[in-house]
DNA sequence: GTCTATACAGAGATAGAC
DNA sequence: GTCTATCTCTGTATAGAC
């Protein structure tokens, strides 16, 4: 019964791990085969039996994104401080899973990848519709563009220069996000 | 005396439009030399004439964002209607030599450019020093946060998809951040 | 100043051994 | 299932003609 589970394979998800490592701390363009194949530990050809080419693995990164992301909608919807605090506190790096693979498919994003802004512009939109069940439809558009100016100020330093810094001072900054949120549900 | 006048030599600046076009349409990626040569109608060959390569390309490219982005903060210091509207305002997708220079640069640094990372962070603390001058230092991140939410989106969508659609829906949102500014500023 | 031709490296992908 | 070897294509850059 136990061993009739379909289960992940190890390898694979390790090689997904490198290649989306390597969309944030380098970028799209550094992400190559080799490079992810060698992170992940494994040759070239070791790699290609997991993913036949590399569209086949940005499409299981998307994947896992959306599949993280219903975890995450549902987590906001449930959130006792309230779905808007919630939005605001979890679009700050925190280098959760859902962080890791949102700012990598980000790289993807930008290098006009559309079935990746098509994913994006499905999650948002759930987003914004339990942010308006609070907020109403104007503010959470507020909330909405906070947030995602939060994700792009993270997924501009990525991986490289002074994360460390630059983070903390991005952690002061909800500080004021949610005071103006706080001003915004009256 | 005229003729003593430096003059910037015309092919320079049509590279540098083509380049920065192909950023912002296709990606980082497939703004190739090749690719920028023939939008500008030029050879390869002629292109490294006035670019050594392609990192004085983009150097150029920078310093022309750096020179927009000064007239910019300039512009929104003596902005009638405040320095905050101005700035929601301003950050929307207008298709402005600014704004395309950003969208440009921000494919650059996606890809881990620290240069083009570094010029970003100097422009944005300028943005948020005139705007904590008129709203405080708490709301002007704020405020911050929403027009770099603007543009996040707007480079998303990049010259593809359905930019008229999608960037007529952003200029509806606007309307909301802007009454969302009203409020903060209370 | 702008062109063509070419060198060279890196990237994605295939074939077939183990 | 994972490896090495190899093919092909593309991208950057150089050399030198015009």
């Amino acid at each position: 019964m136990m061993d009739t589970m379909p289960r992940k394979p190890i390898a694979r998800d390790a090689v997904l791990d490198a290649f989306e490592a390597l969309l944030i701390e380098v970028g799209e363009r550094a992400a190559t085969l080799d490079a992810v194949a060698k992170r992940a530990g494994v040759s070239k050809g070791g790699l290609l039996y997991h993913f036949p080419n590399k569209e086949a693995m940005i499409s299981s990164l998307l994947e896992r994104m959306d599949g993280l992301a219903a975890l995450d909608i549902e987590a906001m919807k449930a959130a006792p401080e309230g779905a808007a605090a919630f939005f605001i506190k979890s679009s700050l790096w925190a280098d959760t899973p859902l962080d890791r693979v949102f700012v990598a498919a980000t790289r993807l994003a930008e290098v006009a990848h559309e079935e990746t802004r098509r994913r994006f512009a499905g999650i948002q939109q759930q987003w914004l519709d339990v942010l308006a069940e609070e907020v109403g439809p104007e503010m959470a558009k507020a909330v909405r563009y906070m947030g995602d100016g939060l994700y792009f100020n993270a997924m501009l330093e990525g991986g490289a220069g002074d994360t460390e810094a630059k983070a903390s001072a991005r952690s002061a900054d909800v500080g004021a996000l949610l005071a103006a949120v706080e001003r915004l549900r009256n």
